[in-house]
DNA sequence: GACCAAAATGGAACCGTTTCCAGTGTAAGA
DNA sequence: TCTTACACTGGAAACGGTTCCATTTTGGTC
């Protein structure tokens, strides 16, 4: 591989002017220009990244971290987050947890992986980490924004929408449509943000005088097919109840599918409700009605935040939109 | 931070010695490794991962560019890759493709950050490349796999599934099931693999005595949204066909939502057949019939034969299974 | 033609590692 | 006791860029 030494060699040049000529820092000559992109153009010359970022301590990097590789969820968060990055001329690496298990640990190695690779800020989306846990990023890398998980200390580097209003939006919808017996699906216990919609939720159901205690759930872990398992679970335990609550669109459809299978019509027999307004929702046999989040919004806000932080910019980062119930046609009016 | 220079003068010994505590190369007493390891922890030193790339020419990543980010294709194919990567010790740097129709000029610039970013290889999905595109990026990296497009010129590097056969599997299922008036939603025509399998789906569908220039056609973009518009074109023509083939999985979800807004029960009404067997499509309504293509597999023996070039590894690369049609619930057999 | 500021330039120093080589200390063998 | 081998060690050189400083060149002014 040709070093920038070849090019200013052959462009009878130092290697300072090369240098000038590729970063566009500092005057050189027409002439001198033309020459050293001649060599370059021949020598295939390419820069090598990482002798690049050693002398800068810069590498115009962002480093994400997302719990998830695959799923109808982190991905078109992770695109959005992509798209902005771009358009200011950065790079992303990104770091993948393995399942929600693992959510926790993998998201604190994915911080130590993001800044041994010399990236100059982390955006981060982990409901598992603790607070201690974020101190800990905080001190590897104290440029970083959390996606969707909240603590006082670090308020200012914070983002996510507030899950118990929305949570309590979707109660309050289904008890304005006459539901009275209601069932959830809920995601993981040490999902915070899990734990938040589903408080809301109880909390609307009771405002409606609907003891929250007897509402039967079930817990999956976010996946469509650890919904339809407890779709299954709760029509085993007797169908007592009109109107399904899932923590999320993906589990939301799991259980479509489980209420197909006890051959039951959605919705005039069973009202089924999800969570987050993923783009799948809209083509479910019904359209599912949800809680529509603003999840792009709501990281690109969060990578302009980080943005400031890191590069002096001055990105907007205004309050995000609340989140609306977006009615299709999985929820039933009921008598 | 920290430097390993820090290190070694707190810990009082060389900076050869702290490197070689580091890497587990060569020889370091008891005492020295037990001191240089305290400093290290009271220091908190974190090895540059630019400055350790830059002498040893290696940085223990590979590089993978998917066209896109979001979407239920993609997403399990970068998780198999990702999994096997981590078995190994191995980092990854993934770099997507903005959209569809920009997937060839994104493979190029990722091919091209890639590198650039000190890749030691590269896994590249992505169907619309040309064979100059291929020989530029052979010239930029010589150690790279390509998923889902061959050429003969590298076919060595090439993996991917026999397109035009699957697609005759899927032509035969369909007459076998006794569906003579068959309609197709086809995927954009710049994608090669594309075009194999609508054209092993007709002279499958030839074979059987049937026209293939009778067959109605819609193109869609594998989008799921794309998949209803298609089809709502297709219902538009006049629904003379008792079976539609959709050239992947996505797009026959948004055909399964079209059916159920024209009033079409599947399969009564309307048999509709995948392509590629995603996990989704064992979650709609009703399950999906479609063709299963062993994609984590394939890709695991694309990354096999990778890092086997890359780094002197012996692991296998088995022949791939050939797909087969998955027969579920929406595609009925008919008079 | 002399003078000066500004533009242009070459090259040394530096970034933080790895690697290699020369050198020291020690134990075993003659 | 003297070699010899070997484990261990420190530090210089190298990796390929950026940056800064000293120096040369240029163009404009009087």
């Amino acid at each position: 591989m040709a070093t920038i030494k070849d090019v200013a060699k052959r462009a009878g040049v130092g290697v300072g002017t090369v240098s000038r000529v590729i970063a566009g820092s500092g005057p050189v000559s027409a002439d001198a220009t033309n020459r050293v992109r001649r060599a370059i153009a021949e020598l295939r010359f390419r820069p090598s990244h990482a002798a690049r970022a050693l002398p800068k301590g810069q590498s115009q990097t962002i480093g994400v971290f997302v719990p998830l590789v695959h799923g109808a969820f982190y991905t078109p968060i992770l695109h959005a987050i992509y798209a902005t990055l771009r358009e200011h001329g950065l790079h992303m690496v990104v770091d993948f947890g393995r399942t929600l298990e693992t959510e926790r640990q993998d998201a604190l190695a994915g911080a130590e992986f993001l800044t041994d690779r010399g990236c100059d800020g982390l955006l981060i989306m982990a409901t598992a980490l603790k607070r201690a846990d974020i101190e800990h990023i905080a001190q590897l890398q104290p440029k970083f924004a959390l996606l969707n998980r909240s603590v006082p200390q670090f308020r200012a580097n914070c983002f996510g929408p507030d899950h118990q209003a929305a949570g309590a939006a979707a109660g309050r919808a289904l008890c304005a449509a006459g539901h009275r017996r209601v069932a959830v699906i809920e995601g993981p216990a040490r999902s915070s943000d899990n734990r938040l919609r589903i408080r809301g939720f109880l909390e609307a159901l009771s405002e409606c005088g609907i003891d929250p205690d007897s509402v039967p759930r079930e817990q999956g872990d976010f996946s469509p097919e650890s919904g339809r398992a407890a779709a299954e679970a709760l029509f085993a335990r007797g169908r007592n109840f009109t109107a399904l609550f899932c923590a999320n669109d993906e589990m939301a459809i799991g259980a479509l599918a489980a209420a197909r299978q006890a051959g039951l019509a959605v919705p005039q027999d069973l009202s089924v409700m999800g969570y987050d307004g993923i783009d799948l929702a809209a083509l479910t046999v019904p359209p599912l009605t949800t809680v529509v989040i603003p999840w792009r919004q709501i990281a690109t806000h969060a990578l302009h935040h980080l943005l400031n932080l890191c590069y002096g910019m001055n990105l907007p980062v205004p309050p995000d939109v609340p989140a609306q119930v977006l009615y299709r046609e999985s929820v039933a009016r009921i008598a």
